[in-house]
DNA sequence: GAAACTAGTTTGCAATACAAACTAGTTTCG
DNA sequence: CGAAACTAGTTTGTATTGCAAACTAGTTTC
């Protein structure tokens, strides 16, 4: 039998309201890793993401962009270090989106 | 304290490695529509998850290539009705998604 | 038989994501 | 000293998306 019509599930529209910004898996990954430290340096983030540095520069500046993270330019001797630390915004806007996932996620172990 | 080495979490990387196919809300929004159901009208679909007409056209197109659903088109009378049913591999590749989502999620009531 | 409607596809455009190439400076070594 | 190689990160160009407006093909209504 053809589904054409009857009792719509609400999940489908809520998949689509997901937050695009933290979404995206770079950016996720980013935000995850940085709501785990208080501060992360550029290459440390680089190195546990995988990241090529192009692309995680203009993630971050995405990020940043959207309020969820603040970059902090400083020197470590005399060679330049950018670090990133996550806002409450970004917090924020993370722990939402991990509710409306374990909201769209089935429960465990269904057919 | 800046973090700049040390003990990376392997969950970073993990999110990387999200089937970007699935991970697309409209399509996420798709498969989990078409699991539900054994085969689902175009026209239901773009109901359902509230896509335009050319959206859902391209991201069905996609999934097809993809192999994870396959399309059924019929004749309502005179008029052609479009449907679609989950491939063992669409549903596979759901499942798979549910689960790396779920190991990427932190335990319920984290800070 | 023209106008309006149904069902879906193609198209063109704007926004990404990504890495290669570049910038700016520092350290190493002949 | 001064060229070569390295560090840290940004800008750029490109290729891929995601999206809706415009189109195709046919059907029903007036």
């Amino acid at each position: 039998m053809v589904k054409t019509g009857s009792h719509p599930s609400a999940i489908p529209k809520a998949i689509l309201d997901l937050d695009r910004i933290v979404h995206e898996p770079a950016r996720l990954a980013v935000l995850t890793v940085l709501a785990s430290a208080e501060e992360v340096a550029f290459l440390f983030l680089q190195r546990v993401t995988g990241l090529s540095k192009g692309n995680l520069s203009s993630h971050t500046q995405k990020l940043e962009a959207a309020g969820y993270l603040e970059t902090v330019k400083a020197f470590q001797g005399r060679i330049p270090v950018t670090s990133f630390r996550i806002t409450e915004e970004g917090r924020t806007a993370l722990r939402l989106y991990h509710q409306q996932l374990r909201a769209l996620l089935p429960k465990e172990g269904k057919p």
